[in-house]
Order: C-alpha cells, then sequence, then structure tokens
DNA sequence: AATATTTGACGTACTTTTACGTCGATAATA
DNA sequence: TATTATCGACGTAAAAGTACGTCAAATATT
C-alpha cells in the first residue's frame, strides 16, 4: 500500500524534487524553453508547438504551473503562458546547489 | 491508448529529461548528496540512511543506474555503489546549458 | 442572434512509479 | 557443515503520470 512517503524527507530536498519532476518530460522541458524564447510570455496555443495532443500538453502546463515554474493569465479569450522568474531563479539556485555537493568529490580513488 | 510519445522529442532533450527525471525523487537526491559525501562511492547498506525500506532503496538504486548516474560494482558479498563521474559532468552540463537557455529573457515586460 | 474560436475541465485507458514483503543465491562466519 | 549476513530478483498493490477525446463556458465574429 504505497501512499506518498516523499513527506519524510526534508523540506529542501522536497523542494529540489518537485523542480526536477518538473523538468523530467521533454514536452516540460521544451515548453520551458520556449517559452524563454518568447521572452518569457506567449499568448495562444502552445499544442501547436509540441507533436503532442492539446489536452495533453494542457496537463503538461498544470504540472508546470503546480511547480510555479509557470504562470497563466488570462486576458480576454486567450490565456498568456508565462515563466516565473522567480521561482526560475529558485530553480537556478537548486541547481547551483546541487552542483556545489555534486563536485565535492572529484580524484577520489575508489572505482 | 497512451504509448511512449517520448521518442518525439529531439534526443538532446530526451536525455536531459531523463537526467532531471532521475533527480525528481528526494530519495535519489539525499542517494546522490549521499554518495558524493562518501567521496562519490559507499560500501554496505544505503537504505540504512533513508527512511524507506531496502527493496524501495533498491528501485531507487536501479533507476539511478538506469540513467547512468550511479555504477554498482560488486566485491564480494558487498555492493559499491558509485557515483559516475562521466555522467555526473553531464548532467552538470545538461544543467549549465539549460540555465543558458532559460535566463535568456530578464527584464522583459510582459507579465 | 447564430456561429466559430479558444481554453479549462472532465472522463477514460493504459503505463509507469512508488513502496513493500519475501525468496533465493552467494559468501563470510561459527 | 550449519548459520548468518548481504543483496539482487520477483511479485503485488496503490498511486501518479501520460495521452487523448469530448464537452461546456466564455468571448469574438458574422
Amino acid at each position: 500500500m504505497p501512499s506518498a512517503k516523499v513527506e519524510l524527507f526534508e523540506t529542501e530536498l522536497q523542494q529540489s524534487a518537485v523542480y526536477f519532476k518538473a523538468l523530467g518530460h521533454p514536452a516540460r522541458l521544451m515548453i520551458l524553453e520556449f517559452l524563454a524564447e518568447s521572452d518569457s510570455c506567449f499568448t495562444g496555443d502552445i499544442s501547436s508547438i509540441l507533436p503532442l495532443g492539446r489536452s495533453t500538453v494542457n496537463q503538461h502546463l498544470d504540472e508546470l504551473k503546480k511547480s510555479g515554474l509557470v504562470q497563466g493569465h488570462i486576458s480576454g479569450i486567450k490565456t498568456n503562458y508565462c515563466l516565473n522568474p522567480d521561482k526560475i531563479d529558485e530553480l537556478k539556485l537548486v541547481m547551483e546547489k546541487f552542483v556545489g555537493v555534486i563536485k565535492t568529490y572529484k580524484d577520489s580513488n575508489c572505482c
């Protein structure tokens, strides 16, 4: 009976995992890069850029929204999808920290 | 009938997603950080460090192995778990590239 | 007012992930 | 040789993720 045991880990670790999980699908990476190239915002149907159906892309967008990396503003009929600069900065920090922790070894002789 | 559509994306995007997905669970982040702190290798039962059962941790280890970030050498009864420096370097590059792409916007005025 | 466009929301089906227990092989120890 | 420790492999069950079609509301357009 698998229940989410994620909360047994440190908050910081959890948050990092949430961000990395959000990046764990090519469609979501593509959306993020596309938004970045569009100067962080795009109005219209993002699914037209991806090799996936609209409802599927919407689901990926939802996950990106849940992680906070993307925001959706409604303006008239169209929706503006934007990167959330604060969260993007946070993500960068997470990555930098991870790289910092992970590089501590090097020139060890154990394998 | 959802079939893996991941292959519809560019190879590089796919590979990046594989790495990020591997980092998308606190247990796996913890394992990686633990191995880094252990000078990249550890002999013994990693599950004793995590708040999860051994078989679950083994499954996470398998995923890390599949992504290539971790290697397992058998030496006698015990197994050596080691970071794979080449893949770790690759992961760092992926992160740097992602940060590079994503930061291109900034001081845009669209939201 | 009728029609068309856009987008979120919902349902569905299949796959993957997460979590655990247990078994069996292997190897060290008594 | 019998016992103990270690660890991969297997099965199982619940939860999440992936992918799509379709509907309905809201807003333009005709």
